[in-house]
DNA sequence: ATTTTCAAT
């Protein structure tokens, strides 16, 4: 079908691991949602974000997590095209450090304003968010990341 | 040429 061909490209275009991301001007993340204990579930969703009104993460965070229950362990896996801004950095920082239910693996397509010596410090401090003997943040880019300094 | 970032018309 050409609409799935075009859809691919598309996708492709939006998580190619480029330095700015020049015309991309929207962020996708498709989310893997494990609940675990007695009655484990999987759910899959997708969100992408509002443009002004609402980042993807602040999407997932007003909409999927409330359904949480804060009494069940859950792993969250993101696949974001873009890595979080400073503000939903701090959002996913602070989240973990209150829900110590909730173990989130971000997978990052392109890094967003890694210039930015506010942004390298907000993703540092996300990335050990949680407790350290058990750190519940795991943060991953493309194995093939042309652009990503040491975190 | 990599060519400027989760829109604004």
């Amino acid at each position: 079908m050409l609409s799935l061909l075009i859809n691919t490209m598309f996708f492709k275009f939006q998580f190619r691991n480029v330095e700015y991301s020049s015309g991309r001007n929207k962020t996708f993340l498709c989310y893997v949602l494990e609940t675990q204990g007695k009655e484990s579930a999987t759910s899959r969703g997708y969100l992408e974000d509002e443009h002004a009104a609402a980042h993807a993460e602040m999407a997932f965070f007003n909409t999927i997590l409330p359904k949480c229950d804060s009494s069940l362990r859950y792993n969250i896996t993101w696949y974001v095209s873009s890595s979080p801004c400073v503000t939903c950095a701090d959002r996913i920082t602070e989240t973990l450090k209150k829900n110590k239910n909730l173990r989130l693996t971000i997978m990052v397509g392109r890094l967003f304003m890694w210039e930015e010596a506010e942004m390298q410090a907000a993703l540092k401090k996300m990335k050990s968010a949680g407790s350290p003997e058990a750190s519940n943040m795991s943060l991953f880019f493309l194995p093939h990341d042309q652009f990503r300094k040491d975190l």
